[in-house]
DNA sequence: GTTCCTGCAAAAGATTTGCAGTGAC
DNA sequence: GTCACTGCAAATCTTTTGCAGGAAC
């Protein structure tokens, strides 16, 4: 669980981006120490904000060219939950593949694993007219808080 | 395949925005007509597109509300396959529930079923921390007219 | 010193909202 | 006649793009 590569996943992704020509900045540093550390997709304006609040804010638009920058190399995903806003996962890391359950209600966001689910993924992308590279399988419905706390309101962020 | 039921798809939603309050309207006569014929989901845009080519144009703000109203009443769900573009998908006809194929090449959008799939997700929704009430599973790749198609281009429409 | 990286501000695209006129009941 | 439905235009929100200054190499 806690095993970490001798190199860190932000190190691996720079250089995986060196490869591909591109130097170094501090934004884009602080963008990969961000995502490395993520247990969940982050839209663009969390990370915007969570940079903010750390050490060197990152503007809007550094955010989103390089997270296409990230993308082109495989280092993150995008992730498209609803509401219009796109997600943005790291990729590579030493976690597990996962999906994601959306609280329609509140909005939350969480990641599940599932193997049963992941070889009938495989099953099926065998059998359909497209050469499968990613997917993607989100489940909506009431969060456990929403559905219980019918009078607890706003009792936990 | 071809057997309907007594009353249209249409003619039901309409009755269940009835009970919901709702009088009837042109705009969403032709909306809701539309959808009833669709194979796949359908973004904003396209509809606004289709019934402008109709007898009878709706505009963009009319199909935004309308397509809400469906979705409270459950007639169609949204689908979210990336690109930030909603679609919308008519829910509770008598085709089965699919899944979706996006070819990110060229952007098309192509419906698939899987029974091992749905059972799969049956199983996971039940472990899940999450009352689930709706899931999606896209699955992005090359389809084939572009993964055979290298120099054959923009053959077919 | 050259070229890429970054921030700012404006632009572009999708969706929502305010308001006034038309239509359903 | 009342209140919902609709269209138009403006507003809002997310994401992209143009340009100029600063940093990496």
């Amino acid at each position: 669980m806690s095993r970490e590569p001798s190199t860190s996943w932000a190190d691996r992704v720079t250089d995986l981006l060196a490869d591909a020509g591109h130097r170094r900045g501090g934004a884009r540093r602080e963008l990969l120490e961000l995502m490395a550390e993520q247990r969940c997709a982050l839209s663009a304006f969390e990370i915007e904000a969570q940079l903010a609040a750390g050490p060197r804010s990152v503007s809007r638009a550094s955010i989103y060219r390089i997270l296409e920058e990230l993308e082109e190399v495989g280092a993150v995903q995008r992730v498209d939950v609803g509401g219009g806003i796109t997600r943005y996962e790291p990729l590579g890391r030493d976690h597990h593949h996962h999906h994601h359950l959306v609280c329609d209600s509140c909005g939350s966001l969480e990641p599940f694993t599932d193997e049963g689910l992941e070889r009938a993924v495989e099953r099926v992308a065998e059998r359909v007219p497209l050469d499968v590279s990613e997917h993607e399988i989100v489940l909506h419905g009431t969060c456990a808080d929403c559905a219980g706390g019918q009078s607890a309101g706003a009792r936990s962020g």
